[in-house]
DNA sequence: TGGATAATGTGTGTATTTTACACATTAAAC
DNA sequence: GTTTAATGTGTAAAATACACACATTATCCA
């Protein structure tokens, strides 16, 4: 209380601030940088995919990390996790969302380093073709461990992140080709959410959003009997979005 | 095509960065400021409020923003979120939780300062004892517009967020003193949805998850038939924690 | 060419959850 | 003791989720 006090004085001590004043501040107390991860989603072979490099710097010497850099001063936040997605995967407008800052003191060994996290989903087959750099690595996100620096626990937390997304938005169709089959949707999601579903089921429900247009074409060179291609209908999905509404935890 | 090549030669170059070289990289390429902004969430009179401070910057003197601070260098994220918390409020152990990182260039006008937002929840009425600083006001959210910098933005996306998570997760309690009536928690998730619900089904729900503990006790000085008390029992809800499945959208 | 194989494609009944809705009860105020 | 303004409770209908089985079709191979 007597603390709280004393706080409200020195504010009321300071009252009215310049720009160069604060800039002062921010000169002196400012050794703290600033990068951006980057969790990059893959989907291959009916399983889940991170996109890693090897580390480059010394003390993690042949462990994986995230694809990551510093941001530059004149650049936006945003902006620094697309350059690093098109430096590193050749692919332009990705889905891409941001979510979460890591800032515990001793996460870099070189020094304060605060890093905002990105995931990104992108349709593999794209991206495959320019992956020539053998210290780039699709690595199934099954039994991922031991990652350079902090970056388990930012995988852990973006891939918690997008299996509760996936479920609430069509964020999932960034990671199929653009013709799908319906088992494709469904061995995508039984990837991500990590155990299988009802196929009858699961077909009736994404039938019942009535999201999918019928491309009127089948699967080719499959050993049994194809099944149909689909689109999802962003236009539609964008019309009729969800406005949620339910409280039950 | 190209590009993507030369990138990869380029990376291919530096192959391996010892701390020291990462460190001088840093110190060039720094001049990025870092703050915390703290969008605190309060309940009174049955109406959501958001703590806000008077901005001490001529530019926008005058106007209402939220309340922040450069991080220390040798702060820990959330420890710099508390802080802020604490200073202002005087209160400890009080809901926290980083919600979204502002980078924009130009947001603020001493030069390049990146944001990260927090969401706090707290028990106004053990704060108001404590807010005698006139530059500090508790703000109804309801037509909240014209806030300093881009804390109109932060606001409404903590909020959103808030929207969102309240209905998962037993975050409201929070808001609410100890005991509190049914009446009291419908207004509130009608406060921070923004939209009346049936007080029958809201009462079936709430008593169907099981966590409300009945405290044998009745609301006091009420010009009516008084309510029951509950407290929310947090030890059984982490014992029974919902694992959500269930595709929507 | 036809039978075996391995998938796709579809429907129904049951349980659970959500929604809509009305009346008796209680304490306080006058 | 009557009025007032809330609390407290139950039920039927609708929508949604879940469990479950069989016919169909393209391919493969003998």
């Amino acid at each position: 209380m007597l603390e709280q006090l004393a706080n409200q004085k020195k504010h009321a001590a300071v009252k009215v601030k310049t720009v160069t004043a604060v800039q002062n501040e921010i000169q002196n107390i400012n050794p703290i940088a600033l990068s951006v991860d980057c969790v990059i989603f893959g989907f291959d072979e009916n399983k889940l995919k991170v996109l890693l490099i090897r580390s480059d710097l010394k003390k993690y010497l042949g462990k994986w990390s995230l694809l990551g850099d510093l941001i530059r001063p004149d650049e936006d936040l945003d902006k620094a996790a697309y350059r690093i997605l098109k430096q590193r995967t050749g692919l332009n407008d990705v889905y891409l969302e941001q979510v979460h800052t890591f800032g515990k003191i001793k996460r870099h060994p070189a020094g304060r380093v605060i890093t905002v996290a990105y995931c990104s989903l992108i349709n593999i087959q794209h991206h495959k073709l320019n992956i020539l750099d053998n210290e780039l690595h699709w690595h199934d996100t099954e039994n991922l461990t031991d990652l350079a620096f902090d970056h388990q626990e930012i995988f852990d937390n973006c891939y918690a992140r997008l299996q509760k997304r996936v479920q609430e938005h069509p964020l999932g169709f960034n990671l199929l080709p653009e013709k799908f089959s319906l088992r494709d949707l469904q061995n995508l999601y039984e990837a991500i959410l990590g155990f299988k579903m009802d196929r009858r089921n699961f077909r009736k429900k994404f039938f019942a959003m009535d999201f999918l247009i019928d491309m009127k074409e089948i699967e080719q060179n499959v050993p049994h009997r194809p099944g149909k291609l689909y689109q999802f209908n962003y236009g539609e999905y964008e019309k009729r979005k969800k406005k949620w509404a339910g409280i039950d935890f």
